[in-house]
DNA sequence: ATTTTTATGCAAATCGTTTTGCTAAGCTCC
DNA sequence: GGAGCTTAGCAAAACGATTTGCATAAAAAT
């Protein structure tokens, strides 16, 4: 009883597999009356185009792949399982709306290891400089599309999701809520978003005239280390009024921290944070955050990998990402622009 | 510069595609220089054997996949992301160690739409009685695993998620803790878990000797719907002093309403539910729920798809899931087991 | 009455592998 | 100097579709 092929089909029919992949894929016309009798000896027999028959034909296996190399415990661990879930989740939506497939690629240590499938294309989730993600794609000529713009290769066709306005627009905001001196706690890497963080913060400093506290992050154990630093920072540098969390784990360890040392959020110490997920909701007090428009930006990235694949260049920006004023910023009793 | 093949491969090494495909694959043996020779000649022109091909001739896609029928706005929003993602994550991972990739397929409104790849098995993720997605893999020979049993089909292998020990372990948690007047906060529908949740309340319910208060709601806007469901009752019946709350947006919602009731939590109000996710870790006061061990039920259910792949049949029980304890059930000062 | 067009369908080549026989050469062992 | 064995490699048949070029008959145009 293994699964009819479309020659069954054809002689169940009376017919060539010709006639009966006409009759399916249309690219020919087939008379009606043969065309539904085919469709009904399929329903009736089981039969189902073998996809992978016709991807070898066609070229295309209808699958695109969702890659992230952030070390996995960031990744997949609850701290930013939002944030990549989020995309994939979208993406997942995106892709089935246009008859794809999204396949999910986890970090893997050995980049040997993503032998398996074969896609049509992938999307790489904020590849760091030189990721060896990257390398590995592009070795097999997969057409790739990233989100967020990959350091270092302008050439990759990327979904910027403008991380530079983002932080200027939480330290902006910062400092309308009346903060002088703000701390930044990054990620230590190389992505886009790191690196034009650490750029509009040093910025934003120069221009407070301030000395910048920027705090550089392991992202793997993100709430502790964020909580353990903020501790000591808040101890030996009193006077810091306002921080700037680039990913939510960071901010919840800042606001644990806050609490250790009784510093009251916001009216002592204001703490926005990028991401705009469960996290900064749920937290007490609920986090000022960035609507990244996340569904969004996976939809313009299933679309400009879709036009990469069909040979067509190009590269898109994300809308503008919109604050999320709430109470963890938002001086009592204001307006956020004061 | 399209791709090169194995024939381009052979014809540059100057053997057959025979004794190239046996270098790679080492089902036969081929001399050790020859072999060294394709392997070089490989990595210069950058061969990659097609999968495609290899998965025509094999049978095996090496793509295995992940759907939930779950309405879309409670499987993709943020009020149960964490569930679905978290097993989504797992499962990526247990997959990939096998040399799987993992495909996401997210509930769909139309199940014709599900046609573009092909699988060599798919994990449904809590199919309802007489799902749609089930009869879509049937009809496809496709091999099913199901993580949570199926109503009404003991045949699909399935990886038990014991809704019910879940279920009793809190309710008796919650009489344990001093609760004489406990309602329910259940999904409307059919899957094992709400099927399973009910029978456990309605059981409990009549081992207290109290009237049962079960409230089957809409997954859809849970939070919401909890919320107002949960001031009407709580108003309309003030003795209720305990709420198991099936999922963790239900249990969300009711928070807020005890909080708009001026019901104190614990003390006049304790509150469980199942999903030990980012919502009951965050909320205040954070809630007693129960691990599930979903990575390694996702692990259970990857090598159980593989079984099933091979032929074999099986099935499999998660670990006894395990009550985590809480401020928003516990007695201030007590101790869990009083 | 001949040519042209349209409708319908078929045979065969193709996509890039894996796998199954088969061959031919080199060894060993009496 | 065969019989038997190992080694190294090749040719060809799958796998299940799509696509191209051709054939036939009926309808339409000249």
């Amino acid at each position: 009883m293994r699964k009819p092929t479309i020659s069954d089909l054809a002689r169940a029919a009376g017919v060539s597999v010709t006639t009966v992949s006409h009759a399916f894929s249309g690219r020919r016309h087939v008379d009606p009356d043969t065309r539904d009798r085919i469709q009904r000896l399929a329903d009736q027999l089981g039969y189902h185009p073998s996809s992978t028959a016709r991807a070898l034909r066609s070229g295309r296996t209808g699958i695109i792949a969702l890659a992230s190399s952030m070390p996995f415990a960031v990744a997949a661990g609850p701290s930013r399982l939002g944030f990549l879930m989020e995309i994939a989740a979208s993406a997942a939506m995106s892709a089935l709306t246009r008859d794809l497939a999204l396949c999910l690629i986890p970090p893997h240590p050995s980049a040997q290891s993503y032998s398996a499938a074969s896609f049509d294309g992938v999307i790489l989730v904020e590849p760091m400089r030189d990721d060896p993600l990257v390398a590995h794609f592009e070795a097999r000529k997969t057409p790739i599309v990233s989100i967020g713009t990959v350091a270092g290769r302008p050439d990759i066709p990327a979904v910027d999701i403008r991380s530079r306005q983002t932080a200027e627009m939480l330290l902006d905001h910062l400092a309308g809520q009346g903060c002088r001196q703000v701390a930044a706690l990054i990620g230590a890497g190389s992505r886009t978003s790191q690196i034009e963080s650490i750029e509009a913060y040093e910025a934003f400093a120069a221009r407070q005239r301030i000395r910048p506290r920027l705090l550089l992050l392991d992202e793997e154990e993100a709430e502790e280390t964020a909580y353990g630093q903020m501790c000591d920072l808040l101890h030996s540098d009193p006077e810091i009024d306002g921080i700037f969390a680039a990913i939510d784990a960071f901010a919840t360890g800042a606001v644990r921290a806050a609490r250790q040392r009784g510093r009251a959020i916001p009216q002592s110490l204001r703490i926005v944070t990028r991401y705009d997920g469960l996290r900064a909701k749920l937290s007490q007090p609920p986090l000022t955050a960035v609507d990244l428009h996340l569904p969004a930006v996976a939809e313009k990235a299933v679309t400009l990998l879709l036009n990469q694949i069909d040979g067509h260049k190009g590269a898109e920006m994300a809308d503008l990402p919109e604050l999320v004023a709430r109470t963890s910023s938002l001086t009592p009793g204001a307006d956020d622009r004061p």
